[in-house]
Parts: C-alpha cells; structure tokens; sequence
RNA sequence: AAAGUUUGACGAACAAUCGCUGGAGAUGAGAUAUUCUCUAGAGGAAAGUCCGGGCUCCAUAGGGCAGGGUGCUGGAUAACGUCCAGUCAGCGCGAGUUGAAGGAUAGUGCCACAGAAAUGGACCGCCGAUGGCAUACAUUGUAUGCACAGGUAAGGGUGGAACCGUGGUGUAAGAGACCACGAGGAUUUAUGGUGACAUAUUUCCUGGUAAACCCCACUUGGAGCAAGACCUAAUGAAAUGCAGUGAUAGGAUAAUCACAACCUUAGCCCGAGGUGCAUUUAGGUUGGUCGCUUGAGCUGUAUAGCAAUAUACAGCCUAGAUAGAUGAUUGUUACUUCAUUGGUGGGAGGGUUGACCCCCAUUAAUACCACUGGAAGGCACAGAACCCGGCUUAUGGCAAACUUUCCAA
RNA sequence: GCGCUCGUGGUCCAAUGGAUAUGACGCAGGUCUCCGGAACCUGAGAUCGAGGUUCAAUUCCUCGCGAGCGCG
C-alpha cells in the first residue's frame, strides 16, 4: 500500500479520533473524517491487549490486504481509522473482509452503487 | 518392554494470482516522480532485558576512601555473574545432577517458644576435702552433725543446637585435669599434584548464623543509537542595507500621524481590524541524511588441546524497516491421525532378536505386504529495530549414546 | 532504551526472621423479631509461582509470571 494512502503522524490520529464520528461492530470499530484530498486514508490501531506481537502484526497486515483488495469501492475524501476488537482474532480471512465491509458500509464509507 | 539421564541437529516444500521493503539496470533533461526487468528479504529462541563487551558522547593529572559487584582450583575468552576440565560437599540404586563453595581463631549482633542455662551461666541437685559453728571423746587431735563461706559442671530430657563423644584414671564431689579410642577445625613437616586438594604426621583448639553487620581478596567513572554527526522550513533574536506621497520632530535614523499598498473579515461595496521589506549571522524546533550493517562474520579443511577454544589456509557476502517491509488467497505434495476397509495383485502362515501376539482351518476366508482410492489435520513457541558473546524463560516432533528394572534365550 | 515500586481471604489492608498470619467490609450459620433491618455470638476463607540460605521465610537471595509508575 502506498504512502499516501496511509496514516501516519500521532497528530492525524488525534484529529481524528477528537472531530471525527465512529460506528463499530462486534470485530472492528472505525473511526472517520472527511479529509480535502482526491484519496482516502486508512490508519489501522491495535491494542496490546489483543494479543503478542505476531497477532497483532498478522491483523494489520490482513487488514491492509482486505482494504488494497477493495480500493475501487472505498469513496474518496475520507480518513478512516480500523480499531481490532478481541473477537477479531479468532476469525479468518473471509469472515474478517465481510466484516470489515459490514462495518464500513455501516459508516457509509463505501461507495453507493 | 517400561521408566529415566545426557547430547545433537531441525523448526516443511512447491506452484499460480495479487501486493510490500532494500539494491542494481533500463525509461526519463534530471530527481527520492512514472513504468518495466532482475535480484535479496526474520529466529532458535529474533522474546525477557538478567549479565558482559564493542561503538558514541560527557567527565577525568595521579592516588585513596565511600558505594556497587563477584567469591573452591586451573584453563578459555574482547569480557562476563558465561563456558571447559577438575577438587570438595549434597542428592540419586545408577546414567548423572545441584552448589554465592573465602573468613565464626579480627570484632559486634542475633539464636523465638521450651529449658536451670543459648556462651564466661548456678534454679534444683551433688560435695562439705579446706575454713566456720555445734556435740561427743579427748587434749593441740579424732569422730559425728549443720549446710554458713565455698567447691562442682556428673544428673535434670527441653530444644534444630547444651561448651566434642564413649570408656576409664582420678576426686570430698567433680571436671580434657589426665589416659585410650574416635569426630571436626586450624597448624607443622613429608610425599603426589601447576593448583584446589589427597594421604601420613606435629602441635593447638572445639555451638550455630556472614543470601546479619562486617573482615579479606579481586573488580568497578557516567550515560546511552531517542548515543552522536551533518543539512534545513516556520516563528522569534542580532547585524547590515533599502524603504511610495504628505506632515510633525530632529545633527542623523521608520520616532510619530494621515493617505496609498498588502492581508483578514465566506463573493462584491462600504465599514472595521492588522502589517515594514530584503540579505546575512548565530541558534537547531519540524522534517531529512548519515550512524546502518564487512563483522570478536559465515562455510569447509588441516593442526594443537581431554575439552572450552585457538591458529593457518581456501571460499563466500547473507534483512535493514521507521504508524515500522518479509504478507494474503487458492491449489498440490511430504508428513501425521482416523475409518480397519472400496478395488487390484501376491499370499499358508504373517509380524517379532525372542518370549509372545494376531488370524484362519485348506473348493474358501483372514492376518500381512505392495499399488491405488476416502476423510481430517497440515502444526507449537514466537517477529529483526545499532551490533555481538552468554544466561533465563516459552515451545513441536526427531535422532544418537548411556543407565536401571522386568521377561525370553 | 534506561530505571523504580508492588503482588497477603471475595475487596481494602497490617506484620521486628519466631505459625494459631491482624483488622475492617462482605459471605454463611445462630440469637433476637410476627417478618426484615440493626445489634450480638460463632464459623469458613489467603502470603503470585519455582528453587535456595536458615533450626525456622510473608519477611533474606536468585530466576520467572503479573500489575503499576517515572525519565529520555
């Protein structure tokens, strides 16, 4: 995933996180901001409480593939932040995108047909 | 066959599609842009951060104290609290394994409860030799009694531990006071060993505790890659230069006012508010580059050594991220387990060193072997973050050597 | 990266190396009451794990596990 469609800075995250709205489900929770650029961007947080670092990893490198695989359906002019929740863990990767998209379309992030 | 002990290596593979990070090449005027090609890309513990070192900065004439750490011997090492080989002690039938293993004879402290007493102590007890008092005989003493002075550490059965233990001599009663045998410690000498130490021997001594204070020996400056070096926006600082028109003041300077210009007030006008500009210097925030992976490196061979390890030669280059790359999906296979069998072929015996176990009873069926087919799993612990050497902890199956017991020959 | 502190019944705590491990709240049973509450009495329930030192460890030492905090 390119640079530019990722979230960096401690200062973006804390926009959004302080002006931005949020939606969950059991699995994830998003938090989202219209943003001025042509493009969206994905910022992914997961706790320590989830697990060791080898989880943590494998869930953000999932979420990563899952949401490079969907970029056409994804509306531009939004930062968006993907929290893992502890029952995330436990899933595989097709339960995760369903869910993941469950929870986006939720937030209207997704692009409407 | 069962139960163990130690050591070692390993930590699945391949393909397709879609991606990530570094490097090289092409594309491109050029760049860290774009596109394409090739190539490399996690571990045995990368983990915990318990030790040690490299590296960097700061401090430092030299020496000592304090504080911290370590603590049998010899060796290995860059160094270590690590490793190897030994000694001694403990545990285990054994293979083996564990040990902060100097000093209690430098000094101080502590040893609850119980017990007379927990290290210079006398409560009960024993004795009354010596001294004292009393009585009797008698004359300068003898005998008996008292338990006053005093002597004593045998007995008290409490405790984890009772002034080394047992037996004797000795004595008024007793006592390492003396003797014999024995336990432990220090010490002298001899022998063996580099040494710890072992064996014999001389002399002296005898509670435990130093992971209590302490003494002795050795060792130790502090901080950490967010170390540190370099480049650099914005804002503010200093210096220099310039600064529309008009007015005031002045030696001179933007020192002040008005207008103009520019900015904000959602697009325009009015109104309101605000504003010197450029260059350089120092600082070094944000951001970036270096540090950053050629190293006490890896592989192989030979030599030295019981070994840890060292030396020589040859070959090799093998991750470098920074919201943090090394991934996802699908398929196949190795491998494991299950169903105890669907099929084909072999087949009177089969497996086993053997004991023994399984199966069947000769037209046939079964065990077993080979090939093929089905289902499930395809794993555990775990992710580099400056780099190494260890330790510790987590974890999957495998192999080898050795030990003990049982059974058969 | 570096450093510090703590872990004791269900909860909050106490403790000189000396064990029957303290107290409060809570829990259970009883007394009282027509019933409940309050009060009173009684009881159960714990030293984070594994080793070591010591006659004896919650306490001392080592390693591990977990929690919290500080500095850069």
């Amino acid at each position: 995933m390119e640079n530019k469609f990722r979230l960096k800075k401690k200062e973006d995250f804390n926009f959004i996180y302080r002006y931005g709205k949020s939606t969950a489900n059991h699995q994830f929770v998003v938090y989202y901001k219209h943003n001025s650029n042509h493009h969206f961007r994905l910022g992914i947080s997961v706790s320590k409480k989830i697990g060791n670092a080898v989880v943590r990893n494998r869930m953000r490198r999932v979420i990563k593939e899952i949401v490079r695989h969907h970029t056409d359906k994804i509306a531009p002019n939004y930062d968006f932040i993907i929290i893992v929740r502890k029952p995330a863990v436990h899933m595989d990767y097709h339960q995760m995108e369903k869910s993941i998209l469950h929870v986006l379309r939720k937030a209207s992030i997704l692009k409407k047909k």
